[in-house]
DNA sequence: GGTGCCCTGGCAAGCGGTTGCCAGACGGTG
DNA sequence: CACCGTCTGGCAACCGCTTGCCAGGGCACC
């Protein structure tokens, strides 16, 4: 095939596999151990004689040996995996969790596995039993998966929920009542008077943690706070908005999420707007995305990737078999990243509120 | 705990499990009948009597067996898990990759392993090893890796490299010299004379590629190309090749990849030039932020999920048997997505080149 | 010198499925 | 009625690794 004299293909391994993958008992009769012993020396560090479990190692890698997971989790019962549900891979909010996960399990020795969870209505609850069923534990990060379902998957694993408060179950979110306060007191700050609040969908935990959290931080200031939605929690939806905020009088807005806040600075944009003058907008989540539109987003930064780490070792520790620990849900404290959608209020009605678009009566 | 009258509350199982998860000896004792009877009729449909499968499929259901994943493994040597090899979980190029796989993984009834390759120059080769070992497949995408560890993989499983050609490989790949060729005719149609190329990283295989397919699809149209970089692949690595360009007599940029592109347009607007009109630029990739900068990205919008998919179709032929097929690499077509970031190009030499940034001689 | 303990390594029984092979039942043929 | 093929279901031998238990050797201590 290729040249035999290239040094880079050079057999690395002085015995070539005869066939399948070499197994414990191809080391063991290499070394003229039992089989046992091979096992103990990897899995058993100081069981065996030194020098002999520093034989059986040499022998082991000449040869190429590679344990077998299955044949490994089989009698142990554990895999080495964790899975992470997530409701959609290739949400930007996700990816920072998806890195703090696989970053974490890593470290400690684990393969991460990763299912989506409401791609596929049918066989969902099939994709997500197997995902689980070969995982030592369960990372669920998705608002949309039902109650039962939730259930279901910890009547059968060791799971930690990522970004929701679920009684009775280890949780791991981001301090929204916090981050609201700092967005506020930023808005406040600036001489903002009256807040709007962009739903998300209402099935959210997260929405009504934020509005909560913004009535109540708008209270101790002695602001006011409306509410304009719910809207879908995309960019698209985020851009439905703007119509109605045009009918508003609120010079701050403060969006469920990154993806929505881009979208109806875009809308806002689109109409003639000028940003952030006449409108100041916040985000909630800090994805990779909102430092990048122009104006540069203002966003409560959640900390995704610790709280991706921080899942996983609480996970473990469940896995390890710590007792489950049913407190409140570990809050990890989010931060406000300042940007340019922020500013000043201006003094007079925007002209875009009024623009020539045919603006029906606003619903909701 | 909850109301016992809760109906959402009753138990789905008829038999509470008595401790660990039931086997295929439960539900043979329960349903009278052989293990290995149980074993069939889920995995030989015909095999077994319909009647006798029917009512052990309720047993089984009743009793809520799932079959354990490694037990199933290690006879037959198939884990049903594919691994997805990635450069970056985090890296926005790579969530519809990974949602494309993920989605057709699922399709076949596989479940998804993800790594990062690069994140920990320490243990990779060791990470990359354990999820390797524990899936039927692997599906690279990762320019970074070396072809030491692609060919060490290469040898224990069927492999597919996304996005790389690699001979002796099966690949699947974007057809970058199309995508190119129509970025150029777009440009070219606005009237651009004169096309630079703004470079990323050089051992990236993709770099290589694009940048002969900008000569060659420049020379058919008698244009100039001209290139810059190399430059991080990121969106500083695009800022930071603004002052480098503003030497250049050039009114179009085609920059390696989308996060280039928009850090080249952030500085370039930071710098107070008017965009598109003083300097068109085109990405590469079609990510997710691309279309919500301002002005929003042209871009050579990848295939990424059909990639993901074809890759997941190829491993899986291979996975089944098919012969290695190390043919050319399998192109996918590209779209040229154009959005408000290329215009006609500006009369006369524009301000922000000469702008009170103190630029040294263009090196390079 | 005897006793008991520690160290080391081997034996063998699983872990939970899969599957080749066999045997009994049954029905159709000659 | 004998013979044979097909259909069903059971038996048992794995797959590769882990681990409880045991045994022999070496050593210290009494």
């Amino acid at each position: 095939m290729t040249d035999p004299t290239d040094p880079a293909e050079s057999r690395p391994r002085t015995e070539p596999v005869a066939g399948r993958a070499p197994t414990i008992y191809d080391v063991a009769r290499a070394a003229g151990v039992a089989p046992s012993t091979v096992s103990r020396a990897f899995a058993r560090p100081g069981r065996i004689n030194a020098d002999t479990a520093e034989r059986i190692r040499r022998v082991a890698s000449a040869l190429g040996y590679r344990a077998n997971p299955s044949a490994r989790a089989l009698p142990t019962g554990r895999t080495s995996m964790l899975a992470l549900v997530v409701a959609d891979v290739a949400n930007p909010f996700y990816s920072d969790i998806i890195r703090g996960v696989q970053v974490a399990a890593t470290a400690a020795g684990y393969t991460m596995l990763l299912t989506d969870a409401e791609q596929s209505a049918a066989g969902e609850r099939e994709v997500l039993d197997r995902a689980v069923s070969s995982a030592d534990g369960v990372v669920l990060a998705t608002s949309g998966i039902s109650g039962a379902a939730l259930r279901v998957i910890a009547g059968q694993r060791p799971v930690v929920v990522l970004n929701r408060a679920v009684p009775g179950v280890p949780c791991v979110v981001s301090d929204d009542p916090r981050g609201m306060r700092q967005a506020v007191a930023h808005l406040a700050g600036l001489g903002h008077r009256r807040i709007t609040y962009l739903a998300g969908p209402q099935a959210s935990w997260a929405d009504g943690v934020r509005w909560d959290a913004l009535v109540e931080a708008v209270r101790e200031r002695g602001l006011d706070a409306c509410r304009s939605g719910p809207y879908p929690p995309t960019v698209d939806g985020g851009a439905a908005a703007a119509p109605e905020l045009a009918g508003r009088p609120t010079t701050a807005v403060i969006a469920y999420n990154d993806l929505m806040a881009i979208g109806l600075i875009r809308a806002l944009a689109a109409r003639g707007a000028r940003l952030p003058e006449e409108v100041s907008v916040v985000g909630f989540d800090g994805i990779l995305a909102a430092g990048l539109v122009t104006p540069a987003l203002t966003t409560v930064a959640a900390p995704l990737r610790a709280m991706g780490r921080t899942a996983v070792g609480t996970l473990l520790d469940l896995v390890h078999g710590a007792p489950p620990a049913a407190g409140p849900p570990v809050r990890l404290p989010p931060e406000l990243v300042v940007r340019a959608s922020t500013a000043r209020p201006g003094r007079s009605r925007p002209a875009w509120a009024t623009a020539s678009v045919p603006t029906s009566a606003g619903t909701g």
